[in-house]
DNA sequence: TCAGAATGATTTTTT
DNA sequence: ATCATTCTGA
């Protein structure tokens, strides 16, 4: 969370800016200019088949390269960065990459680095979208009615600000839990909706149709803390730029070339901040060189907002874009491609795309499915194969087992623990959102940023100071009538007779001690300052006295705490880097199996990959089905191909006949995922027909790839090749979000009359109203509220409100 | 203020 | 079943 003392000049990290340097004076990465001069292709290019090259040098204009899983997607990129640097058409900072993870960035970072040799340095403006989004915010913060020291609030953060404003409304923060209406102003967020943008609907359905005034207070808490949540790093940029065109057009001039990673993975409030920077109405900035790399098939977090819709519409947006597809994949053998391929093609609405390979050794084993009768046998046999490999001389590094949820992973762990094979788990609660490093984290965010009241907050009382929720209310009351930060009101109330002794003691103690060590800040060095806090607050002490078992470890977290900040320059840099990289570094040289889920296996590849859980209910997940239907199933579907299409050499697929879910047996069915596989590059284990009757018969029969010729989504795909952007994706009605109107065309007729398609948004009318009386089989009857797509919010007579699926209600 | 009991939710995850 | 959060009574 946090600050930024300096001064930001407004363009201050390099030459003029919007002149493009000459080639030979830029003095950017000059190793590969050499090898221009040498010979004629630069030897950067060398390794490149046509289409990637075509992507590389292909600088002028909008471009989208579709590419798909394994075809050298990041390569792509970062030669590209390179070329456009060699070339000498602009310098590092007038070239805008964004990225989605902070790990993204980093790998761009060092892959750019080793083409071009430390040019990187000066790329300013690669990074995340919401650490550019800072970057902006820090320079602009006053147009959005902050200060430019804000602070960057957490989700944990933010989920205790609601809940304060919630009960400040007077509501029962029970029936409208905070972290419920925290996801819901993400979500309008997301779809960059201000307070006054939201859905009649959406406002009704939270906290007895206060939904949008609690939007509006909880932006206007977030200004008087001078803070920002996630959400707002991207949507006070773009409303600068949108009241602001003269600050907009210092980035037009700034922006030479604008690069998007992952670009199916956009959601509304990204595309309109990529469109304001990429579209230049009649500018004489020059053309849009504009490039985005996605991948369609890969799109699987539309529950959080991404809208494939922004990849299908590229060309629609940008007239005349080039669009060039990657699909000889370096990766996999073919009866994985094959596997996935033939899957994947049961999905409509595609771009369509088929990957092939070069690849053809008689030896590459297909993709296997096994049964087993539970998910105790599952873990036990993937146990086993993996121990066989292991003695074949196969590193458990290359290695990964792949789930649908979180709680797949645990079987696996005790497995693993039982035969003791080394494993890692990638993702789960991560270092920074760990408690004893977020408390540890507040006092530092107390001493940088005094204001914080809600760091303050967090740790008035911990360790127990005799500081309880009387006190704190005092604090908050007080502060609220002189309107000034809660520290400084506890300065005040300690010189009253407003508290009792002993509070009175305990908040004078504090107070000094802030006191005390943000005098301390610019003398002492961060991390000793650091260590001083934490022990003089009396927090380490607390968990030295704890005789919990976790005491130990978390002691040991916050010394890593203190050693991981010796890499920055400051407390105040330190905490603003974690606020935006919230991830810390595993141990690498560990060789192990790693498990993680399908989500956060995207973008990584393994020789050997285990995909058990093919169930229904499970894989596809019955929750994606019952929410979002159709697009849901293709979702999964898409999950499944980014499984499948992890793996180098050889893939398990297994399914179980029971599991146990939530406590309870329940029998399962093999995922209809297993029947989309085609016979062709599919086999099925040893285990065959010993449980459940689960043969070959369940397997597409036709060719791999054949049938699915005549798909509609294929025969959709093939139309949108030649006839771009018209009925397909154009004009499917959906509810308009922003219209931005460049009406009169520019020079080269680049108008977009840029409507928001926003297609996840289920529009179709409901065949309910509010109002209606229905039934519904388990609370019985009540009258409609509101209604948000499929979900719908209802007063039962019995049960009270309740927020239902439209699928169990019917009329009375 | 705290410990034990009741309650409820439990896909996926970044920033 | 399990976990986290909140409530209740001492």
């Amino acid at each position: 969370m946090i600050h930024h003392g300096d001064d930001i000049p407004f363009f201050d990290d390099d030459e003029p800016g919007p002149v493009p340097p000459r080639r030979e004076g830029s003095g950017i990465a000059a190793r590969a200019m050499a090898a221009r001069r040498e010979t004629s292709v630069p030897d950067y290019l060398g390794g490149l088949n046509p289409e990637q090259r075509d992507a590389v040098v292909t600088t002028e204009g909008p471009l989208l390269v579709l590419a798909g899983a394994g075809t050298g997607k990041t390569r792509v990129l970062t030669t590209r960065i390179a070329h456009i640097l060699a070339s000498g058409n602009a310098y590092p900072s007038q070239i805008l990459a964004v990225t989605f993870t902070n790990k993204a960035a980093r790998e761009m970072k060092e892959r750019i680095g080793v083409l071009v040799g430390g040019a990187v340095e000066g790329m300013p403006w690669l990074g995340t979208f919401h650490s550019i989004g800072v970057k902006l915010l820090r320079r602009h913060a006053e147009l959005a009615g902050i200060r430019s020291d804000f602070t960057i609030l957490d989700t944990d953060d933010v989920i205790r600000l609601i809940k304060q404003l919630i009960q400040a409304e007077g509501l029962d923060d029970k029936r409208w839990p905070a972290r419920q209406f925290a996801s819901m102003i993400d979500g309008w967020k997301n779809k960059g909706l201000t307070p006054k943008d939201i859905p009649e609907g959406d406002a009704r359905a939270f906290g007895n149709g206060r939904g949008r005034k609690l939007y509006q207070a909880y932006q206007d808490r977030l200004k008087t803390l001078n803070a920002c949540d996630f959400g707002d790093l991207l949507l006070h940029p773009i409303h600068i730029f949108r009241q602001h065109p003269d600050v907009l057009k210092e980035y037009h001039k700034r922006f030479r070339y604008i690069l998007v990673d992952e670009y199916q993975d956009t959601n509304t409030a990204q595309y309109m901040w990529l469109r304001l920077l990429a579209q230049r109405p009649g500018h004489d900035t020059g053309p849009v060189n504009i490039c985005c790399v996605g991948d369609d098939d890969q799109s699987i977090y539309g529950w959080r907002g991404a809208e494939v819709d922004n990849i299908l519409r590229f060309e629609k947006d940008f007239p005349g874009a080039k669009v060039i597809r990657l699909e000889r994949n370096y990766r996999s053998t073919a009866h994985i491609l094959g596997a996935a391929g033939h899957l994947i093609a049961h999905n409509d609405g595609r771009l369509g795309k088929t990957l092939f390979t070069d690849r053809s050794d008689p030896d590459d084993a297909k993709v296997q499915v096994h049964a087993a009768w539970d998910s105790e046998e599952e873990a036990r046999a993937v146990g086993e194969e993996i121990e066989q490999l292991q003695r074949r001389g196969e590193q458990l590094n290359d290695m990964a087992i792949l789930v649908r949820a979180s709680f797949q992973m645990r079987e696996f762990e005790d497995r693993f623990v039982t035969l003791g094979l080394n494993y890692r788990v990638i993702g789960g609660p991560r270092f920074y959102e760990r408690l004893e490093i977020r408390d540890a984290m507040a006092y530092f965010r107390m001493v940088c940023q005094p204001a914080d009241d809600l760091a303050l907050e967090r740790i008035i009382n911990t360790p127990k100071r005799g500081l309880g929720e009387a006190s704190i209310r005092k604090l908050h009351d007080h502060a609220r009538d002189r309107n000034i930060p809660m520290l400084a009101a506890a300065r005040e109330l300690c010189d009253t007779d407003e508290m009792k002794p002993k509070a009175r003691k305990a908040l004078y103690d504090v107070v000094t001690h802030f006191d005390r060590w943000q005098g301390l800040l610019e003398t002492t060095p961060h991390t000793e300052l650091a260590e001083t806090i934490l022990d003089e607050s009396g927090y380490t002490e607390m968990w030295q006295n704890d005789r919990s078992a976790e005491a130990p470890g978390r002691l040991e977290n916050l010394k890593e705490l203190i050693r991981s900040m010796e890499g920055f320059e400051s407390l105040r840099g330190f905490l603003e880097h974690v606020s935006l990289v919230m991830d810390a570094e595993q141990n690498e040289d560990l060789d192990a199996v790693s498990i993680m889920t399908l989500h956060s296996a995207k973008g990584l590849e393994f020789k050997t990959v285990f995909l058990p859980g093919w169930e229904e209910g499970l894989f596809p997940h019955q929750r994606a089905l019952d929410e979002s239907g159709r697009a849901g199933l293709e979702e999964e579907r898409r999950l499944a191909y980014v499984g499948l299409t992890r793996a180098k050499r050889n893939c398990h697929i297994w399914f179980v006949s029971n599991r146990r879910i939530h406590g309870l047996w329940q029998s399962t069915m093999p995922s209809r995922f297993l029947d989309e596989l085609p016979t062709d590059h599919v086999e099925v284990g040893e285990t065959e027909m010993s449980y459940g009757g689960y043969g070959q018969s369940r397997f597409d029969r036709a060719e791999p790839f054949a049938n699915s010729y005549g798909t509609p989504g294929w025969k959709r795909a093939q139309s949108h090749r030649s006839d771009a952007t018209r009925d397909n994706w154009g004009t499917r009605s959906g509810h308009q979000v922003e219209r931005i109107g460049y009406g009169e065309s520019g020079p080269s007729g680049k108008t977009i009359e840029g409507e928001l398609v926003a297609r996840s948004v289920e529009t179709t009318p409901s065949r309910f109203a509010p109002g209606d009386r229905v039934f519904h089989m388990k609370f019985g009857n009540g009258n409609i509220v509101a209604i948000e797509g499929n979900k719908l919010t209802i007063d039962f007579d019995k049960a009270g409100r309740k927020r239902v699926l439209e699928g169990f209600i019917q009329p009375v």
